[in-house]
DNA sequence: AGGTTTATGTATGGTTCCGAACAAAATTGC
DNA sequence: GCAATTTTGTTCGGAACCATACATAAACCT
């Protein structure tokens, strides 16, 4: 039986399944630690395992013009990493990039097609997390035509924040601005701004959350808008 | 037996369709005509029906900060209107727009559901349709991102063009400026530029493509991009 | 401890796009 | 034909962001 803490801590979708679907499925989960900056997957190249994210998270990112690439997607442990597996496709169209290490579950592709196509639950899962992806993917389009850096920014945040559950997590500006599709300066000239506002600290590497409140008032909307989106539809 | 002209008149997934599955969901498609500026889905509202277009096209369009809206997909004779009825859920996430008007089968939503589940075809078609639609989501946000009015502008043509399957369309520069997320002075001063290189001709409330293959040089490789993609995938 | 690497801070000029307002031309309705 | 409406053309100052380059500071290595 799961205590609490092991429930809070592993994967949503996996957790929400039906106990004996999800003893079945344990059998061919195979834990992994998931390493900062470690790639899942090249964009086109083939899937070959499904991931279970429990406190890491994964960035999908698009590449345009064959180099500039940006973050369209975030999948932590209320997702699937993986997913167009579960729409029949072989290949990733995505560059899929650890962020927040840490440890997941995952399954052997041929694997997760037997127990996929055997589980009434988990597709009706996997199909409705499909759906939420897809909305914040759109979200996303939206959010970069709208708004500006420091908006995005705190955005990022707070999804991130969401997905590993904690105030603090590491991360380089550079970094950060390879995922938002700006330039260094830009995260810069934002995180200044968000820190003299004191609704972050960082250091070198690290960020952390100090007002999550105005943090969120100062993020754009798309934020509450794809998370109230999550929240209703897993409710 | 429907003819060469019907067959590239029609819906692309319908027509992949065998025979007899066909003709069963003949017996609950229903044609229509849908007018330009039509409103087939608000967002959040119900899906009551699901659309295949033969020859409109559908604009997808996600709102931020309760007012402003830009488009996130463009659904043609290529695929089906109401995705998320096919991921079992029953609202509409985007607002859905009628583009150029022309006819489309459409479906009672309870009618799709029952056939849905019964047609192993028709899941696999609209599975793999959902993977390129959501790929066609991600690559405009990344669009959004890096690319210039001009490049969007002309990659917006384009993929219409490839949907209406004609060089010439009813649209005007205020309705544009709307879908690409911009101020109508930004798609005059791009279409101008469009013009003056001899790429497309325009005069109130209509473009037509001059130059294809120049169009595509001056639109960004995101065109390309999708474009190869829904390709490959239905070959 | 001292040098190397990595991360953050700062500056400059130029481009794209925004918000707002107004002018001109084409089309429609009477 | 003439007025109203719709669509397109144009202008202006300002904000955000770009490309590039270089300076400082923290962490790491041996």
């Amino acid at each position: 039986m799961l205590g609490a803490n092991q429930v809070s801590m592993s994967n949503h979708l996996l957790a929400a399944l039906p106990r004996k679907e999800y003893q079945k499925l344990l059998r061919v989960l195979e834990p992994v630690e998931l390493a900062y900056e470690e790639v899942l997957y090249e964009a086109h190249a083939p899937i070959r395992h499904v991931y279970f994210p429990h406190d890491c998270f994964v960035s999908m990112l698009t590449t345009v013009d064959g180099g500039r690439a940006a973050e369209v997607g975030l999948i932590g442990c209320e997702g699937m990493v993986g997913l167009p597996a579960a729409l029949g496709i072989a290949v990733s169209p995505f560059r899929g990039i650890v962020q927040g290490g840490g440890t997941a579950l995952r399954m052997k592709i041929a694997d997760f097609r037997r127990n996929f196509s055997e589980s009434a639950a988990l597709q009706r899962e996997l199909y409705l997390f499909t759906h939420l992806l897809m909305i914040q993917i759109a979200q996303t389009a939206a959010c970069n035509r709208f708004h500006v850096v420091t908006q995005r920014m705190a955005r990022w945040l707070l999804m991130t924040r969401d997905r590993v559950n904690s105030n603090e997590f590491r991360i380089t500006q550079e970094f950060l601005a390879l995922m938002l599709g700006v330039r260094r300066v830009g995260i810069n000239v934002a995180a200044r701004s968000l820190q003299e506002r004191k609704l972050i600290g960082y250091r070198r590497g690290t960020i952390t959350i100090l007002d999550h409140r105005g943090l969120v008032a100062s993020a754009c909307g798309c934020y509450k808008t794809v998370k109230d989106t999550y929240t209703k539809a897993q409710a």
